[in-house]
DNA sequence: CAATCCCGTCACAATCGCGTCACACCCTTG
DNA sequence: CAAGGGTGTGACGCGATTGTGACGGGATTG
């Protein structure tokens, strides 16, 4: 069965226990200014409060973003109110997604299930090798044969996501949602534009083209 | 209760018998080059040694995308040492999954959870291999003994259509049908230029020519 | 506050996919 | 061997899709 875990940082109104649902295990623990009690395995996701006792929820992110057990973490905000400055800081500070407070059970699960319907996950994995190419996600450095590919952060995390599942069609929106952009909404042709400038740099460190173009689907990392 | 199927193609140092954990029971079997000895419900996995007695692990691992009862199993190669080389091929013979040996109980079942957990979960069919064909639903790519074959979409469909009716002949009416070709409508002589199209790329990636033409019917993929 | 970087969008050219046609070739039948 | 239907395939052209240079706004740096 799948487990899916479930961070908050604060105590909610509803009570948020563990439950079974729909071939899913989800469980819910406290998120601290520490990080997380206990190491999980499998997907994360954690929803930050904007205000939090002892630490603004910005600072929150950051640290959950450059922490290593919680980079992978699907972060969402929850603002209290719809300011659309508040909405550029969150997604700024290195949240995926927000949502408008306050968090009930069901924002929680509409959130969870809408993103993982389409079953692209990211794996939480260090640093990995597909042919020529490593990706250490450490060193946020990718090379080709031991050659430095210069990414830009979006770049680089196009070609994150698109190793972590190799030998399968993307689509545009996969993609879109893959880089957790949400907010504004994306228009599809500009992933032709990411998959040219991430081309043109694995191209400039020497290496081929993985990236295999699928007419009318979407873009596939070709292994072998 | 859940069932987790966990086959092996090798015995083990350590005893794996039958047991109860978490809510599931794990059922524990011999793979033979067979195939499995008995036939199960529920999700399967495969644990398949790179080096087998009677039959060279790749090639077991073909056998399992290839024959109906395991094409949804999830297989895990068991590598002796960590060779990159190894790793791609063991993916490329339709391995989902692979460990570095020896197998140990521990392995198995942090293996079988760890990718529960994260929801690995093979979609029905996504990859079978006729004699020297293999077709890969989710890259949506064909290969003559693993040489790539250079298709366009509606030849990897018609690929497809023709490869999973095997030994079968079918009309042109079929084929169109099958393609899912309603509107406009196709004249029949076209699926004579398709069919040519895709016999020239099965060539060029130095397969021979597995569709038979039968006068004033239709095509047949011919297995063997 | 100037210089630079990053990135989303646009517009246009290049490319691609594919249905159709036309004609040569093939096979069958008588 | 002549006749006639069936099949293979090169060529063509229309649409749709994709690649990419250019631009501008916003953020970052110094």
């Amino acid at each position: 069965m799948d487990v899916v875990n479930i961070f908050l940082t604060s105590e909610l109104g509803e009570s948020l226990d563990d439950f079974v649902h729909d071939q899913r295990r989800f469980t819910f623990d406290r998120l601290g200014p520490d990080g997380p009690r206990r190491l999980v395995e499998g997907p994360m996701w954690a929803f930050v409060d904007w205000v939090m006792p002892e630490l603004a929820g910005l600072e929150m992110c950051r640290r959950l973003r450059a922490d290593a057990r919680t980079v992978d973490a699907h972060v969402t905000m929850v603002l209290e109110e719809d300011d659309p400055e508040d909405r550029r800081r969150a997604l700024r500070a290195g949240a995926d997604d927000y949502v408008i407070g306050p968090l009930t059970r069901t924002a929680v699960l509409d959130r969870v299930l809408a993103l993982q319907s389409r079953g692209v996950e990211r794996q939480a994995t260090r640093r990995f090798e597909l042919g020529a190419l490593t990706i250490d996600m450490a060193a946020l450095q990718a090379r080709w044969n031991e050659q430095p590919i210069l990414l830009r952060p979006n770049e680089f995390r196009l070609l994150r996501f698109l190793a972590e599942n190799p030998n399968r069609v993307l689509t545009r929106e996969d993609l879109i949602n893959g880089l957790g952009k949400r907010e504004p909404p994306i228009d599809e042709r500009t992933v032709d534009v990411w998959i040219g400038r991430l081309r043109r740099a694995i191209k400039a460190a020497g290496g081929g083209n993985p990236l295999r173009t699928v007419r009318s689907l979407g873009y596939v990392f070709d292994l072998g």
